[in-house]
DNA sequence: GCTTGACCTTGCCATTATGGGAAGCCCCAC
DNA sequence: GTGGGGCTTCCCATAATGGCAAGGTCAAGC
């Protein structure tokens, strides 16, 4: 099949497929004499593979470290445990600086009036706060209401 | 003073207040005959105002639109609000996404033996599992669209 | 005066994962 | 034989930041 059924079958798109394979997430793909990209039902298995893992929030190269696990059948678990708890460990990290940041900035809103007057915690915190730790408490608990909403504007990386 | 001691006293890299000149988040700076950038004081409270809200997970648009309130002695507190609470929102969205993530492979892993057998649920869930409900977790069903950040590997992006 | 070193300038590249679009070839149905 | 849709490659853009390079500037010390 060409790419747009592999793509189809995998739920990635065409576009991402040919990216994965310029930078060798996958072997490049055969060609008819046209030079139009051939795959195979493993193929696309092995795209859809790649597709969940980018749904769990694996970067690009740990997916390589699970793909390359997941071809071998004398794999230990224990590697492809510590990729996953890696893993796991970052978006701990994340969502902890997620949530100081969205409860100092709830906070800050709640203390705003939101009227037609100027005075306001927000700037006056902007203007001049400082930045304070936020008492602990588990993360998962203050999760609470959804909102499908897109982007969050990125926070200051110092992170890697 | 020069850019360095801007920079440092704001909390910025001078690299940053360079950037941020030439995307216009801030004026263009004065500059002395060999072209070197000039700073006030007061140009580094700016900075600084930039600095807590980047701290604070906000982007460069939404920086844009409080500094400009911030300079508004006439303006609504209610307009400071609803960019916070816009923010806000956009971090429950994110947290949410990162929280079913880390449960689901939170539980994956530990249902992994993490041993020198090649046995290992996570492999299985990826090479053909639907993403479902955690146990003990509200967040479920499909984890749509996340975006990139800081450590985290970032995921799928449809957004912007 | 001249050297040295710290600081400044602009500009380009890299990151991460993905989308968009252009220019141009290919294939099949009608 | 033609039109439209699929395919190819390549470049650009995103968000925010770091890094490096080549070169100008300034102040201090000799």
């Amino acid at each position: 099949m060409n790419i747009g059924q592999a793509a189809a079958g995998s739920g990635l798109s065409a576009k991402m497929v040919r990216h994965y394979e310029s930078i060798r997430l996958i072997p490049r793909a055969g060609r008819t004499e046209a030079g139009y990209r051939v795959y195979s039902a493993k193929d696309v298995n092995t795209l859809r593979f790649i597709r969940r893992a980018r749904e769990l929030g694996l970067s690009i190269e740990r997916i390589k470290r699970l793909v390359g696990l997941w071809q071998d059948r004398e794999r230990p678990s224990a590697e492809v445990k510590r990729v996953a708890t890696e893993h796991v460990a970052e978006l701990d990290a994340k969502i902890l600086e997620l949530v100081a940041m969205r409860d100092a900035l709830q906070e800050l809103a709640k203390a705003c009036h939101g009227d037609p007057r100027p005075d306001c915690p927000i700037l006056r915190d902007l203007e001049s706060g400082a930045r304070a730790a936020i008492p602990g408490g588990s993360v998962t608990e203050h999760v609470s209401h959804p909102r499908r909403s897109t982007a969050v504007g990125a926070a200051p990386r110092h992170t890697a």
